[in-house]
DNA sequence: TTGACATACCTCGCCGCTCGATGTATCATG
DNA sequence: CATGATACATCGAGCGGCGAGGTATGTCAA
C-alpha cells in the first residue's frame, strides 16, 4: 500500500550517483546502502540496479572495473566520472527544486510545523 | 531533457489531493493551478489528471458534480470526501518522509548550504 | 454567420520505469 | 556436499504519465 515504489521512480539514478560521489562501490553493495541509509523505507531491487548500472557506463557517467575481494570473490567497482559528476549536479538540483516545490504544494495552508 | 517528468511520477495524486484540500476544483483549472504553483517547473498533462480523478472517484476519495460557469459551460468539480482527506494524510506523509530521506542521502558529504 | 480559438472533458496506445522471477557462479559453513 | 549468502545479470509483467486525437460549447472578430 505504502506508494514508495512509486515515488521512488525517477530519483533511483540520483540516488546511485550521489552514493558513488562518495567513493568507487559495486552494485551489491549499493544496494545495502540505500537500504540502510533510507531506514530500510526503500530498497532499491537489482532488477532495477543493474540496468541503471549498464545505462550510466554507456552513457559514460561511471567506468567498470573488475576487483577482487579479500575473499577472492569478484566485484564490479564503479566509479564516477567527470561526465558523472556534472549529470549529478544537474539531477540534485532538479531534485531539491522539484521536492521543495512539491513540498510547499502540499503543505499549503497548513500549519508550517516541519522542522526539515 | 529535464528529468522532471519523471520525478513527478507517484506524487501526482499527492498533488491533486492537495489542490482539493483548499477547495472545490474542476480538472482543467486544476492544471492550471498546478502550473502556477509550481512556477511553469512540472505541468500535469489532461491524459495524466482526467484518469487520476476517475480513480480517485471509483474509491470514493472524491466526489463529482456538474455545475455551469457564469458563462454557462458546464464544468465537473471535485470534492474531497473523508476518505479522500485520509488518504491525503498518508500520502502526505509518505512523501515527506520520503523527500527528506532522498534529500539526505543527495546532500550527504556536501555542505549543508541549503535554506529549504 | 462562420471560422478560429479557448475552454473543458475524455480515451487510447506507447513508452519508460520498477520489480519479481529466474538463472548463473563463487565462497563459506556445517 | 548441500545449503545459504554473495554477486551479477536478464526478461516479462504491470503500471504510471503523456502525446495524440476526439467531442462539445462558448467567445470574438471578419
Amino acid at each position: 500500500m505504502t506508494p514508495n515504489k512509486n515515488l521512488l521512480s525517477g530519483s533511483t539514478t540520483l540516488l546511485v550517483l550521489s552514493l558513488l560521489a562518495q567513493g568507487d562501490r559495486y552494485g551489491y553493495e549499493m544496494i545495502a546502502a540505500l537500504d540502510a541509509k533510507s531506514d530500510h523505507t526503500f530498497a532499491l531491487k537489482e532488477g532495477t540496479l543493474y540496468p541503471i548500472l549498464h545505462t550510466l557506463e554507456k552513457d559514460g557517467a561511471v567506468r567498470a572495473y573488475d576487483k577482487a575481494a579479500p575473499s577472492g570473490k569478484q566485484r564490479r567497482y564503479y566509479h564516477l566520472t567527470k561526465k558523472g559528476e556534472t549529470l549529478l549536479r544537474e539531477q540534485k538540483e532538479a531534485w531539491i527544486s522539484f521536492s521543495q516545490t512539491v513540498t510547499a504544494i502540499v503543505t499549503e495552508g497548513a500549519a508550517p510545523a516541519f522542522a526539515l
